[in-house]
RNA sequence: GGGGGCAUAGCUCAGCUGGUUAGAGCACCUGCCUUACAAGCAGGGGGUCAUAGGUUCGAGUCCUAUUGUCCCCACCA
């Protein structure tokens, strides 16, 4: 903060010059260091295809919070940085950008693709990166990593071989999710469900013995080219009698068998169902049991092959239209129903998915599931919210094997190679040379790259070095937190935790923190074809990275969406130049002097109460923040300073700062440093720009507040008696200026004020303050005053004030609204009596809720007693 | 079909293990340029906490049902 102090706290200015101050210091730099307790945070790591939007700040906001309060609290505090190679979104986005040049992956061949891949990750990878950097994140960048480097490289294939090895990763024939789009197998998780209107249509088998025929229906008429078989239901009396017949498929003009299956539901549709092995999950299970040929009609593009007879090279599209024309014609189409029903979709471009018949990679997952199940079930992975558990045990108790291997060249290619000669599967971590079973040297690698979320899985440990055994793994692992959003809890949380329990044998963090959605103003979801979503430089440049990250964590709890407002930014831009203001004030009243920052020896009353509310406030955030209530925390933040520290101390502040005792001025002086400076210590991690920037500014220890030490509460600085004794004054004073308010009086019109109390001292210590603060021209404190005709009255808890105001006086409308009040408390007082009556209350209620009541009754008595007083005097 | 979330002021949302009179921001109304801040100050109005039962001395908070709404999983051809 300079000497010339901006009237707005202007972020542009300050945020770059302190984000390199931070980076020259070394500040964000984490070691293994045994004098003190490691805290680590891996980074989801953002794909290298993508620009911050505002899920990933929100995100990198909680983990920034965390992180930044941790290294406070004198942790060795790593946050680990990185990104990720998102093999099929990255290779989509180059083959499309060499489409436009006219170029394809053939032409390129694969080691030229994958120079051009590397080439675009050196260009662009890094972008997402920098916009980190203009959130504040303090990540370690020294160990930047990415999933495709040399160690996560080596971690990768060290997993597979072992698994493999174990009998844990396995190749086989099974049907897959097939992205047409994409040419690539896809993962379960991967496919997106969508409702789309469609259409059943309604065919006709003839029986081979020409008996007659059967119905059936089916919303893709296309793979009847891959029929092998009919089912019905064993129990279904209509078609009992077929079973062990054959039917002719039509077009295709091939008898294949009717078979009994239970998949087959009798109430629906015919019960006859037309099976294809190939080309559905299920069918594929019925021909297994039922040993029925498995015919792929399907090329890679989603085309008809081959075997499709005289449909081979058309189009899925153009195939169904003439099959559907054919069967038409030769009578065997009944009917045709519109059908609403659900389609998977590919995650990625969203084309329907193919199920369709290949050979694949997988990982068998049942073995894996079961230590990841039990390792959140006895509580040593605490998810927050704890719900999201029942999301992550629903998922992992039905889990199916992990289709891994893709037909994309971006990524971990995978580990096998074949020998031409002996047809030997050699699965090594070294790339042989010759097959070790016949010493061929005719081998060729696997073609395929392994499912990107096959190398995150790894990312708690593959970071940390291993498999080596790093000093920084033996420190660093297990982290700690884990922040991520809920709609990643398949794809990576549960692979991280089942990967770590494998392959360390411990759970790779303790606690994750789960966000949710951030939504538009309007509660959609932000959205490219939507075009709403929101920039988040564009909202830094603007109002500055502290009121983006303050915006994303207040009024928001774990695992709950949120809506994005920019009013919610200006709001939160606003309170950053709250604070500001607040330090201008005080550089004004302490630059000239020397003022240490430290508390004074004796603080007067509303110095104890500030100390005393700072102190609380210390405790309570901290609380909040272990519980990872961080909404909470803020808010308490927000609350302290707004209207504790600048609404009402500052403004006490300015009577001893201006009165003629240098010492009352440079005590104030000190509780104003002091208090403003600890209270930028708990706001750091949150808004950590502008307190780093003002805490620069006022006197201060230690070189930096990104490595100050985190206030902590402590016993001598709790006054509970100042901050009672000041509730009273501030009860007053707010009671005058509603007074005063609703009468229409202006600040400028000042009347006399008598405090009539039973317990004066506090009164007495702030009568100038409550002179200034309430507009009084002067204030007497007693226990009894002869109160005039003419004047208006407030009473609170502890006192009754009065003030004449003889020509401002309606004496009706104040007798009025007197009695108003009296009844009132009269009916608070009857509550809390009968209350107190109640013997059930009494006795079962805790003491505490009993003394309160009680201390209250006893206000709301003589509260009723001053205000019949005060009626008395009006009459 | 299975599971889960949400429903609190005009709007967006907090409200932790049930405890005195339910909070904030924005919006609205009134009065103030009071030399830190008009991105501000002082005050005000506004809520039968979705509905119906229940547990309890006491329910926004716990239980049951209902309604509305959103999401996840499964995927009947």
């Amino acid at each position: 903060m300079s000497k010339e102090l901006a009237k707005a706290y202007e972020p542009q200015e300050v945020e770059g010059r302190i984000y390199d101050f931070w980076m020259k210091g070394g500040y964000f730099h984490a070691e293994p260091d045994p004098k003190k307790q490691p805290y680590t945070i891996v980074i989801p790591p953002p794909n290298i295809t993508g620009q911050l939007h505002m899920g990933h700040a929100w995100d990198e906001t909680l983990q920034d919070i965390l992180i930044r309060w941790k290294r406070m609290q004198g942790y060795s505090a790593l946050w680990l940085p990185g990104t990720d190679h998102a093999s099929i979104a990255t290779e989509a986005k180059i083959v499309e950008a060499m489409r436009q040049e006219g170029v394809t992956k053939e032409d390129l061949g694969r080691e030229g693709f994958l120079e051009r891949a590397w080439a675009w990750k050196d260009k662009f990878g890094g972008r997402i990166l920098e916009q980190l950097k203009l959130l504040g994140s303090s990540c370690d960048w020294d160990r930047l990593r990415f999933t495709m480097d040399e160690g996560c490289s080596k971690a990768v294939r060290h997993v597979f071989v072992k698994l493999y090895n174990e009998g844990l990763i396995y190749r086989g024939e099974r049907i897959i999710n097939w992205c047409p789009n994409c040419k690539t197998a896809i993962s379960d998780a991967e496919v997106e469900f969508e409702e789309k209107e469609g259409s059943f249509w309604h065919l006709r088998y003839p029986l081979a013995d020409g008996s007659g025929s059967v119905e059936l229906a089916t919303t893709r008429p296309e793979t009847m080219l891959g029929d092998t078989a009919v089912a019905v239901h064993p129990e279904d009396e209509r078609y009992k009698h077929l079973v062990g017949k054959n039917v002719i498929l039509p077009l295709v003009n091939k008898e294949i068998p009717i078979v009994a299956d239970e998949y087959v539901e009798m109430d629906f549709g015919t019960g006859v169902v037309k099976i294809t092995p190939a080309h559905d999950p299920n069918d594929f299970e019925v021909g297994k049991r039922h040993n029925l040929p498995v015919i792929n009609v399907m090329n890679e593009d989603g085309s008809i092959n081959e075997n499709g007879g005289k449909y081979a090279g058309m189009s899925g599209l153009e195939a169904r239209k003439q099959i559907v024309k054919d069967l038409e014609e030769g009578g065997y189409l009944i009917k045709i129903e519109p059908l609403k029903h659900n389609v998977g979709t590919c995650q990625r471009c969203h084309t329907v998915v193919e199920p369709r018949v290949s050979t694949q990679w997988f990982v068998k997952m049942e073995p894996l599931a079961g230590p990841a199940i039990d390792v959140v079930k006895e509580g040593t992975i605490r998810f927050i919210p704890e719900r999201m558990e029942k999301t992550y045990y629903n998922w992992m108790e039905n889990i199916k094997d992990w289709c891994i291997s893709r037909q994309l060249w971006w990524g971990h290619r995978i580990p096998a190679w074949y020998c031409e000669d002996c047809g030997e599967t050699i699965v090594s971590e070294t790339d042989p040379d010759t097959c070790p079973k016949c010493g061929s040297k005719h081998i060729h690698q696997d073609e395929d790259t392994l499912d990107t979320w096959f190398s995150s899985a790894l990312w708690p440990f593959s970071t940390l070095g291993w498999p080596d055994e790093t000093e920084e793994l033996k420190y660093f692992y297990p982290t700690n937190t884990l922040v991520t959003g809920y709609d990643i809890i398949f794809f990576w949380v549960a692979r991280m935790i089942f990967s770590g329990m494998k392959h360390m044998g411990k759970a790779p963090f303790s606690t994750v923190l789960y966000h949710g959605l951030l939504r538009d103003s309007l509660g959609r979801k932000m959205s490219k074809s939507l075009g709403n979503g929101i920039d988040p430089v564009e909202v830094i440049n603007q109002y500055g990275a502290d009121a983006l990250r303050f915006t994303l964590v207040t009024g928001n709890s774990p695992g709950n969406d949120a809506r994005y407002s920019e009013e919610k930014v200006a709001a939160s831009r606003n309170f950053a130049n709250k604070i500001w203001n607040a330090a201008r004030f005080i550089h004004m009243n302490i630059d000239g002097h020397n003022v240490p920052c430290a508390l004074p020896e004796a603080l007067i009353l509303e110095d104890q109460w500030i100390v005393s509310r700072f102190n609380t406030v210390a405790k309570e955030v901290t609380e909040n923040l272990e519980k990872f209530e961080l909404g909470m925390a803020v808010q308490k933040l927000y609350d302290f300073i707004w209207d504790d520290f600048c609404d009402w101390y500052i403004e006490l502040a300015k009577r001893p700062l201006n009165s003629e005792e240098d010492q009352a001025a440079q005590n104030t002086r000190q509780v104003l440093v002091w208090t403003l400076t600890n209270t930028l210590a708990l706001l750091h991690p949150f808004m950590p720009f502008v307190t780093e920037e003002i805490w620069q500014s006022l006197p201060h220890q230690g070189e930096a507040l990104i490595v100050a030490q985190w206030p902590q509460y402590e016993e001598g600085h709790a006054f509970p008696q100042a901050e009672a004794e000041m509730k009273k004054v501030m009860e007053l004073i707010t009671a005058v200026r509603t007074r005063r308010s609703e009468m229409n009086v202006p600040p400028s019109k000042k009347a006399h004020l008598y405090v009539e109390t039973a317990s004066p001292e506090a009164f007495r210590t702030e009568a100038d303050a409550i002179a200034k603060l309430a507009y009084c021209s002067g204030v007497e404190v007693g226990e009894s005053f002869q109160q005039t005709e003419g004047s208006v009255t407030v009473v609170t808890a502890a006192c009754r004030g009065y003030l004449p105001m003889d020509d401002l006086v309606d004496k009706k409308a104040e007798t009025a609204r007197l009695t108003k009040e009296l009844e009132g408390a009269k009916k608070q007082l009857a509550t809390a009596e009968a209350k107190l009556q109640n013997e059930k209350f009494v006795s079962k209620a805790p003491q505490k809720v009993i003394d309160g009541v009680k201390d209250n009754a006893e206000k709301l008595r003589e509260k009723v007693r001053m205000i019949e007083e005060s009626l008395k005097a009006l009459q």
